[in-house]
DNA sequence: TAGAATCATAACCGATCAGTTATGAATCAA
DNA sequence: TTGATTCATAACTGATCGGTTATGATTCTA
């Protein structure tokens, strides 16, 4: 269920991507000619970030006639939001006894 | 304030560069050879990929004779999290009266 | 002082990737 | 039905990047 947050990473890595995203969570949903009047780059880059996006569970598609709706899936960036929460636990954490035992074995 | 997470999401794409920033969180301080024996890759990749953390904030250095000593920072972790949670919030107010506007004047 | 150890940098290589233009497939409108 | 619209895919290109080996700089040790 903890899944890993490595295909949420790589794809939320490039800023015209990220922008995409962001345009859909600020907006909701649209479609890629509208999303393509924002992004700065042509039509088939934008097609190709949706489709990335897509894979990595960040957004939906709802094929409609000639147009395709978009909408975002924030629900999709909880293990980044966990990845997150736990890297910071481990650092709370870090003076335990266990943990001060294991560094020291270790170097 | 709210310093754009760009540089935090391009430094934490790479899985072996963020399982070295893992290592550092759960285990704490550790000099480079220490982090070269989990990492599966070359000492050089792993102090590039030190630096390349270092420019983003994400470890510290501690320089001591021969051996550098590197701690995880996982306070520079905070936009990647207030990004996250802007995500979200867009989202719950995506119904709004004035939101809703403007999604219908853009297409 | 000579050699070993630790880390960083240089130089290079192959793969990945984001962008482009061209084109195809599907749908709507005249 | 013909042409325009909307989107996706194919094919290609240049840049970026993560990895390697080689080497240098520094520091410890025998």
């Amino acid at each position: 269920m903890p899944q890993n947050p490595d295909l949420l990473f790589r794809t939320l890595a490039d800023p015209t991507r990220r922008g995409i995203f962001e345009q859909l969570c600020r907006r909701g949903e649209q479609t890629v000619a509208a999303l393509t009047a924002h992004a700065g780059v042509s039509q088939p880059a934008v097609s190709k970030h949706l489709a990335a996006l897509k894979q990595a569970g960040l957004v939906r598609d709802r094929p409609e006639g000639r147009q395709t709706h978009y909408s975002a899936q924030p629900k999709a960036l909880a293990p980044l939001a966990d990845w997150t929460q736990q890297m910071a636990s481990f650092w709370d954490g870090r003076f335990d006894a266990l943990e001060d035992l294991l560094k020291r074995m270790d170097q």
